[in-house]
DNA sequence: TACGTATTCTACCGGTGAGTAAGATATCAA
DNA sequence: TTGATATCTTACTCACCGGTAGAATACGTA
């Protein structure tokens, strides 16, 4: 908590005035925006509460956002960039498949402890409207085929056991989202650990040989920290 | 969803007349209600919503319920009983703990493709007052906590491999988590398909000696199956 | 300094939804 | 059949929230 009003403090100082920076106050509303979705949900956060956690009030908001919807929407998208990037980077790779699931592994736990990450999973896409419900599922769903993909590579180069990968990568996905949802950096669990015990769990259950070593420790991804909150 | 309202039509006739059956009614009021928690959430699911589909108008239901935060709770409360007495039945049989987390991931699956399962899972227990958050965050602590006792059990045993069993814990029920997210019955993928390979997934990250077969397929648990949807 | 305008504010609208008051109606028990 | 009451309805209150109109203010620039 005091953690995260530190975090916020930045943003209400930029809103002290009326100095003209259009696109940095923008990005700043999403930071804050997320951050209050994330703990108070979409929906029971008004655009007062963004407002005045930003210490102005809610038609200045409209100044920089059509409606609510938008600034959602953008999160959205922020979030959706930085699981391309990093889905982009492993791709790029030449390494057995199930050494790029690993290195998924450890770059999603990395993306989703952000705010930006966690906000794709937490958030939940059924406020959009129609419109904006499509147009974010069809990024979800893009990721999870990619995922896919590489799961099914490994199953062809023979690293990974010949499974439904339709399958594994929504169990994939689904346990590194549970975690989204209870981490805490604060907390207890140190993240190194954590990922150590997901990537060994996880790849353990895919792999063709049982116990195995992977070629490499998985890479730790890097990419777009900045946007993290 | 033709599936969904002739599952419902039942429900509606219970409300024709005046015939007195209140415990019945009250029933039918939490299964209709779940439903549509489950598809359009609670929040965006309002009690005029719930009188409609069971053909009564909203005061009607406030004769069974004090307010629209007590059908929630008593939600959670028929869903976690349910995940209860599966765990009551796997800590009561003798098997390696390696086995019993067999068990508890296709007894766990089965519970939470189910309306009530789900709901413990997919509804936001944020829109709870604080008290009612309280209890229904300690009945799922207390889920978690027996799960981790039985993985702490197999490493005791020295069928699961040594590992933090508060983070697999985390794992496992994160995975089955995912799945009653996505998981449509009349979708193309069949349940036992999805058991068989989440269990052998996830049994084979965490097992001892690698790859290996259990000593028992995981058993279908089976008990107040008539509470199901 | 003085103007144009980006930025922000005060004051409001309209819709929605939880919950209630008070009365109507049908069921059940006698 | 009739009275008691469980059940359900109509009509309402109140609070909240997304969004807008139009005015005020202060920044940047010429």
């Amino acid at each position: 908590m005091s953690k995260q009003s530190a975090a916020l403090q930045p943003h209400r100082r930029l809103f002290a005035d009326r100095k003209r920076n259009p696109d940095g106050k923008r990005v700043a509303v999403l930071h804050t925006a997320v951050r209050m979705f994330l703990e108070r949900s979409y929906g029971r956060t008004s655009m007062d509460d963004v407002a005045t956690q930003l210490n102005i009030t809610k038609p200045a908001l409209y100044h920089y956002f059509r409606n609510k919807e938008e600034i959602l929407v953008e999160i959205y998208r922020l979030g959706t960039d930085l699981i391309d990037e990093m889905l982009d980077s492993i791709e790029a790779d030449e390494k057995p498949g199930l050494d790029k699931v690993a290195d998924f592994i450890a770059g999603y736990i990395q993306i989703v402890t952000g705010d930006f990450g966690r906000a794709v999973i937490r958030l939940d896409d059924g406020e959009l409207s129609k419109a904006g419900r499509k147009l974010v599922r069809g990024r979800k769903r893009e990721i999870d085929h990619r995922l896919r993909a590489i799961i099914e590579g490994g199953i062809g180069d023979g690293s990974i056991a010949s499974c439904d990968a339709k399958i594994a990568s929504f169990l994939l996905a689904g346990a590194i989202h549970g975690m989204a949802a209870w981490y805490e950096p604060a907390g207890p669990l140190k993240l190194s650990a954590i990922t150590n015990q997901y990537v060994r769990l996880l790849t353990g259950g895919l792999a063709a040989d049982g116990l195995r070593e992977l070629a490499e420790p998985p890479f730790a991804f890097k990419g777009n920290a900045h946007i993290h909150g």
